[in-house]
DNA sequence: ATGCATGAGAG
DNA sequence: TCTCATGCATA
């Protein structure tokens, strides 16, 4: 049940996940899967349009809809229809505030994803980004957790020792678009290359006048993949995978090059209106319920349905807000992680490796 | 810039 | 379920 309709856009965008996806074993919740049933018989009653309603009526009974009502997403994006593209560049007044960007500083001497975070650590080290938040944290160790159990990246898991690319040759293969000659911008990258990519885009992008957000819009009408500011940012911001961020790299290289040779004319910007899918409204955790919840995290970072369940009923929660919060800390962890700790073998219960230290990287 | 959320894909 | 990629909504 995959609501065809409502996702347009994953179409085009999802192409990464099934790469490098080799998830922990599930061995730790066993039997506790009994317990999470509001939640899931809710989703059984099915409704066409879905995951909406359970919210609704699982949390909601009585003040009416917590979330915005406005539904209907009419699937546009069109990926050969909208041929209307005018990378539109307006001047208009960004909110970007940093527009001073440094000069990267990147030595060139680290490569591979590995080293991606740790490479990335030095620099930040060294050079204190003079233009500030721009690496705040150091990327991820997204592809070190999945295949940690012999600290060899699961990305590429090749080998440790040699600069070859990554992320390709093991569930996906270079698989782009046939018609490329790889080499500078679309294959393989290293860290560097990225890192000093991103700086660079960020730099161009802010020069040319362009927000974030435009970046994303006219990467929908330029090559059918709209992208949010959200990820925009992440990009410069180093803070996706190396996978992703190879993936985006060629994209966001080839915007700047629209967006430059047309830097003169006064085109009007693409709008398409990213509307439709009914989304809960954002739940704000108070501080003293995030408390608990990170005590219990240092604890057991994954905790079982059962566990979730209490917890969630202590601190008065729903059992989703509990079980996603868990999530994305676990998700936070790894591109938090400013220490390395690849280690080789753990023996974590579930199958993660959280040095944890508590504490992003110390931007000044 | 970031917190909470959704969903695809893998298991 | 989990991870991972991604984004709306928000501080």
């Amino acid at each position: 049940m995959a609501t065809a309709a409502s996702n347009h856009y994953r179409l085009l965008t999802s192409s990464a996940s099934e790469a490098g996806s080799m998830q922990q074993a599930p061995a730790y919740r066993d039997a506790s899967s009994l317990l999470h049933s509001d939640y899931t018989t809710l989703q059984s009653a099915a409704n066409p349009l879905g995951h909406a309603h359970q919210w609704l009526a699982a949390l909601s009974q009585g003040d009416g809809s917590p979330w915005s009502e406005q539904d209907i997403k009419p699937a546009l994006h069109g990926d050969g229809d909208e041929l209307q593209h005018s990378p539109s560049l307006q001047p208009q007044q960004q909110q970007q505030q940093q527009s001073r960007a440094a000069h990267l500083v990147h030595e060139g001497a680290h490569h591979q994803e590995h080293h991606w975070r740790a490479s990335t650590t030095a620099h930040m080290s060294s050079m204190t980004s003079p233009n500030g938040p721009s690496m705040i944290y150091s990327q991820p160790g997204y592809g070190s957790e999945q295949g940690m159990h012999h600290h060899a990246n699961a990305l590429n898991e090749a080998h440790e020792d040699e600069p070859s690319p990554r992320i390709s040759e093991h569930g996906h293969a270079p698989s782009h678009r046939p018609g490329q000659h790889e080499q500078s911008d679309d294959d393989v990258p290293t860290s560097d290359d990225l890192e000093h990519f991103a700086k660079q885009f960020k730099q161009r992008r802010i020069k040319l006048g362009f927000t974030q957000a435009d970046v994303g819009l006219a990467l929908g009408t330029l090559y059918g993949n709209v992208f949010s500011q959200t990820t925009i940012c992440r990009f410069e911001a180093l803070q996706l995978s190396f996978k992703n961020m190879c993936k985006l790299k060629p994209l966001l290289n080839k915007w700047l090059e629209e967006a430059d040779s047309t830097s003169g004319s006064p085109t009007s910007l693409d709008k398409i209106a990213a509307q439709g899918r009914k989304r809960k409204k954002r739940t704000s955790i108070e501080v003293g319920v995030k408390g608990a919840l990170e005590s219990h995290f240092l604890k057991c970072p994954k905790p079982g349905a059962a566990e979730i369940n209490a917890l969630a009923d202590s601190l008065q929660l729903d059992k989703e807000v509990v079980r996603v919060w868990f999530c994305n800390r676990r998700q936070k962890e790894k591109r938090m992680t400013p220490q390395c700790a690849p280690l080789a073998d753990n023996k974590d219960v579930y199958g993660d490796t959280p040095p944890h230290h508590g504490d992003r990287t110390p931007v000044p």
